[in-house]
RNA sequence: GGCGGCAUAGCCAAGUGGUAAGGCAGAGGUCUGCAAAACCUCGAUUCCCCGGUUCGAAUCCGGGUGCCGCCUCCA
């Protein structure tokens, strides 16, 4: 089995073949931290979230670089708008966007560099392209000579001439070419700069990403990721400046995510339908927005309803009711996801430290070989689930397969609650297999006792560590008193054994009404919180 | 105008040559005092339409219709 990728180089799927064999060097676009992160943002980063844990499921030692742009056009308006800088509008949201990442219990980066921290870098490669004619000075600015670069358009498959077309002049450029774009940009009174050899000013916006890749991934790596939207133009100069600087081949499989539609529109500013993460986890489970992401495959397009939402809130719950039965049979017995940090050289990050630390399956685990001759391994979870995963991340597929093992374990509880089977061997295999696959996807992060406790609250914790924090216990924060609920449940019981079924039903009626859900089991009554 | 994508059951969704995964909703059943949860059974003779290639197509080719994205900042 092996690791197929689309490349949208090639626009197939191709074998997954590093240049180092066991290592990956992976760098994907973060955000412009000029306002909070989206559904749309979140997408985006769950998708590269799993495929990095994937990688490292797959025992690849993976270098996974996530930039923050923190100069910007964009930054520098809202700055203006507040009368603050430009520095503390990314300072504050670079702290957001952690924030974010952190709630969605998204695996740390291995670096995590930032545009302003990286100008002696940016300025090399400008002199570079310059020194190579790739690039030319007009006043203060530098910009890309896209015709002297030969591969121009291979990404997102332009020719010239089209480009030529849709392409336009900013007043106050000084462009040669119309096609040409900026490597550095002349400050203007009230923006901040920095001092370079062709006067103050600051980057621009695609050089950031050839200088930091290279610096952490060197000159040619293996996996570049991002949105679709940002194939044109932003990864077609990447690969124009890198390719020009370094004369190598940049990236060997470029990866793009889908977008998210909100209710059948395009999520934008001007239509005023913004979903962002913060608004969506003050009423949906962090994992079940990853499971709604992952019921989808990574390069198509999601369309975001509140109904798709709350189903994707329903199978979390399922999966995590068979793996609480799972441990209460003795079964899985294993935490959800032993923590262990990103292999590669950490800490070489601007930012980003202090954050909880990535919870990622272990190689060893995963790749511990599986008892001999049971039917059980041979059309395993595990290994379709791989198959899945193998063909360009089809975590749809994956999830499918973890859905039947659900049902199946689920299945072999309830005989076994009658007596009917034994528990030993393959239910033992498949049942860690469940618990494993799940962890692989970024599930499970909680355990099920936790889970449940917290069920339907997630109220946002903006002070504190920046992780996920309920505002309290889900029965406090729906006004509900836990030992009125465990004495309301003993007068039930107490009601059901004089066979008095009126008041027991009452009982029952009353909590449901107030979102408490009673299931009578052999061990007693169990009250659970209604999502 | 140019480039690209998508169209599969009531809804979501996987599947790119070998006879339609999975989930939600719905119906019936097992269990239960009744429920809940779990489990079992049931749903597309068919994959937008029309042609074609093939022993065989949801999957390939041609044409059509519809929807969407990018081409300007955008995940």
């Amino acid at each position: 089995m092996t690791l197929r990728i689309f490349n949208t180089l090639t626009r197939t799927k191709e074998v997954f073949v590093p240049r180092e064999a066991g290592k990956v060097g992976m760098y994907v676009c973060g955000p412009t931290v000029y306002d909070l992160s989206h559904l749309g943002h979140a997408r985006s980063v769950l998708a590269f979230d799993v495929i990095y844990r994937y990688l490292c499921h797959l025992g690849y030692q993976v270098t996974f670089v996530r930039n923050i742009t923190d100069i910007d056009d964009k930054i520098i308006v809202r700055a203006q708008r507040e009368g603050t800088t430009a520095a503390e509008v990314a300072r504050r949201f670079t702290g957001e966007f952690h924030r974010d990442m952190a709630a969605l219990g998204l695996a740390v980066p291995t670096v995590e560099p930032c545009a302003t921290q990286h100008l002696p870098a940016i300025i090399r490669l400008i002199e570079r392209l310059l020194q190579q004619q790739f690039a030319y000075q007009a006043g203060g600015d530098v910009y890309f000579a896209v015709k002297r670069f030969a591969g121009y358009g291979r990404l997102s498959k332009r020719n010239l001439d089209e480009l030529l077309a849709g392409a336009r002049v900013e007043p106050g450029e000084q462009k040669a070419d119309p096609l040409d774009f900026a490597l550095w940009k002349a400050g203007k009174p009230g923006e901040p700069v920095w001092d370079s050899p062709w006067g103050p000013g600051r980057p621009g916006w695609h050089v950031e990403c050839s200088a930091m890749s290279q610096a952490y991934l060197g000159a040619s790596f293996d996996i570049h990721g991002g949105g679709q939207d940002l194939v044109f133009p932003h990864h077609e100069n990447e690969i124009a400046q890198s390719e020009a600087a370094t004369g190598q081949p940049f990236v060997r499989y470029w990866i793009h995510n889908g977008f998210v539609n909100l209710e059948h529109e395009k999520m934008s500013k001007s239509l005023g339908n913004i979903l962002t993460i913060r608004d969506l986890l003050s009423r949906i489970h962090p994992e079940a927005i990853r499971l709604f992401v992952l019921a989808h495959h990574y390069r198509r397009p999601i369309d975001y309803t509140a109904e798709q939402m709350a189903e994707a809130q329903k199978n979390l719950d399922y999966l995590y009711l068979t793996w609480q039965r799972l441990e209460e049979a003795g079964l899985a017995t294993l935490p959800g996801t032993p923590p262990e940090p990103a292999a590669g050289p950490g800490g070489r990050g601007d930012v980003g430290a202090g954050r909880a630390a990535p919870l990622l399956p272990t190689p060893e685990a995963v790749h511990a070989p599986m008892p001999d001759g049971t039917a059980a391994t041979e059309a395993g979870l595990l290994p379709r689930f791989r198959e899945a995963m193998n063909e360009d991340f089809n975590t749809a597929l994956a999830l499918a397969h973890l859905f039947d093992a659900a049902r199946a374990l689920n299945k072999a509880l309830d005989q076994q609650g009658r007596g009917g089977g034994d528990g030993s061997g393959p239910l033992a295999t498949e049942a860690q297999a469940f618990v494993t696959t799940a962890g692989v996807l970024g599930l499970f992060q909680q355990s099920p006792a936790e889970y449940f406790r917290r069920r339907g609250t997630f109220v946002y914790a903006y002070e504190g560590t920046g992780g996920l924090s309920t505002g309290g216990s889900a029965e406090i924060a729906r006004g509900i008193d836990g030992a009125e609920v465990e004495r309301l449940i003993a007068e039930r019981q107490a009601a059901r054994q004089r066979r008095d079924w009126g008041t027991a039903d009452r009982i029952r009626a009353d909590l449901l009404a107030r979102g408490i859900v009673l299931e009578d089991t052999p061990k007693g009554t169990v009250w659970k919180v209604k999502g």
